[in-house]
DNA sequence: TAGTGGTCTAGACCACATG
DNA sequence: ATGTGGTCTAGACCACTAG
């Protein structure tokens, strides 16, 4: 079932907000108090507060003190990355994960497409929110070596490239964005289970290090409705 | 002096922030561990953590399990962009023309969809590079006090946001950009002059004043092969 | 006044990095 | 092997909101 490694605030943050976007809840309405979430899943308020954190950083909930806690409007279907820090541009919702479904080197022809030299894994996967549809079908090129392995990809819940930082001695320095939008064809949107015609996100990154090196490439499908790409620019002083 | 009401973490966040601008800690140095913080200000870690936490999220320190605390080596990371202003992220607007087709008072609907409080003036027009096809469907809300007369915007060859700077005296100081995906219905693809069916970039930016008052609203249409998104984002200051 | 979220303590065990 | 940060528990008191 749930990867066990995964800490208890998040699969209940997982939970919580599967419940959010499923409408079980919905915007204006109160959440569990912290005392009830502790009953329910058993958990110290800590954990509950963790929680409930990561909802609100996210924007799904409102906090007051004294008065309770609230699903937000208008997030209900959409993941936005309200903040302005590296990792929170670039990733859904801190608890997607990835699900493998392919892995393999990546052949002479892809890599010239892709402008990339060296040697690369390439990695197929779904991106997904507790057992929720899909937000994204998801292409990743990892430079050989730093390449995690196919047991350690499947299920990340992070980003790739976080995962890269802390297992190897390379830093990201630059990310290079592009985006457009495409209709998805038939074999895309099965996967994606939406119907074939739906329009998606599609975005390109490439992480570069210090050096200009292609870290690693990402692309992505993001279906309309699961995903939306938010960000506050402020101005330079 | 200190307000006796602020929180302990914020406090000792407060302290360690001066430290670490004032040079004490410099970028790459430990910082002190948890259990040190908790002997140093006499608190428990849980109030260390929260402190430590508040300069994590500003981006001011690195967090590694198993290794220690750094000061990271630049600040909070922002959106760099080739030419480091805002005219960067519209991109096509620096050359393209705004081409009037419509101009009418924003009703109260339409305004109340938006989330817009006040009185604006909607501007519907295609955006032009030369006289090649048009790389947008451009809807425009310009705060009432703001808008130009329909000669002035017919033909402008710049972004509005710009127009409204110079003309009036306001500082746009945020930008909160929205992107999705969606499939050109056949109005809209009729006025792109691209087939029904066509996918396209929906862009909806809104720029605030320092007071966060919306002084623009800006919604686009770019068909796909006509306009893509790029953008690069650096680690460092 | 009752109940909520906000702050805080004092423990504990674990995963991970480094020597 | 040691020490770090990450997770978690079981308490407590306080600030605030609402009935």
């Amino acid at each position: 079932m749930d990867n066990r490694d995964e800490p208890r605030y998040r699969q209940v943050a997982k939970q919580l907000r599967a419940e959010i976007t499923s409408g079980d809840f919905k915007p204006g309405d109160p959440l569990p108090t912290e005392m009830a979430l502790c009953d329910e899943y058993t958990i110290s308020r800590y954990t509950a507060r963790e929680a409930l954190r990561i909802l609100a950083e996210d924007g799904l909930i409102e906090r007051r003190q004294g008065a309770g806690t609230i699903v937000a409007d208008g997030s209900a279907v959409t993941f936005a990355s309200p903040t302005g820090d590296f990792e929170s541009i670039l990733q859904y919702a801190r608890e997607a994960t990835f699900v493998l479904i392919d892995s393999i080197e990546a052949d002479a022809d892809t890599l010239r497409d892709l402008s990339l030299s060296g040697r690369y894994r390439k990695f197929t996967g779904l991106r997904r929110v507790a057992s929720q549809a899909p937000v994204a079908l998801n292409t990743v090129f990892v430079a050989a070596a730093f390449a995690p392995d196919n047991k350690t990809i499947d299920h990340l819940a992070e980003s790739v490239s976080a995962w890269i930082e802390r297992h190897h001695p390379v830093r990201i320095e630059e990310i290079e964005q592009h985006i457009d939008a495409v209709v998805l064809e038939k074999s895309q949107a099965k996967r994606l289970d939406v119907p074939t015609g739906t329009a998606a996100l599609r975005t390109m990154r490439r992480y570069r290090d210090a050096a200009g090196k292609v870290v690693l490439l990402s692309k992505s499908l993001h279906p309309t409705g699961r995903f939306a790409y938010t960000m506050t620019m402020a101005r330079k002083r």
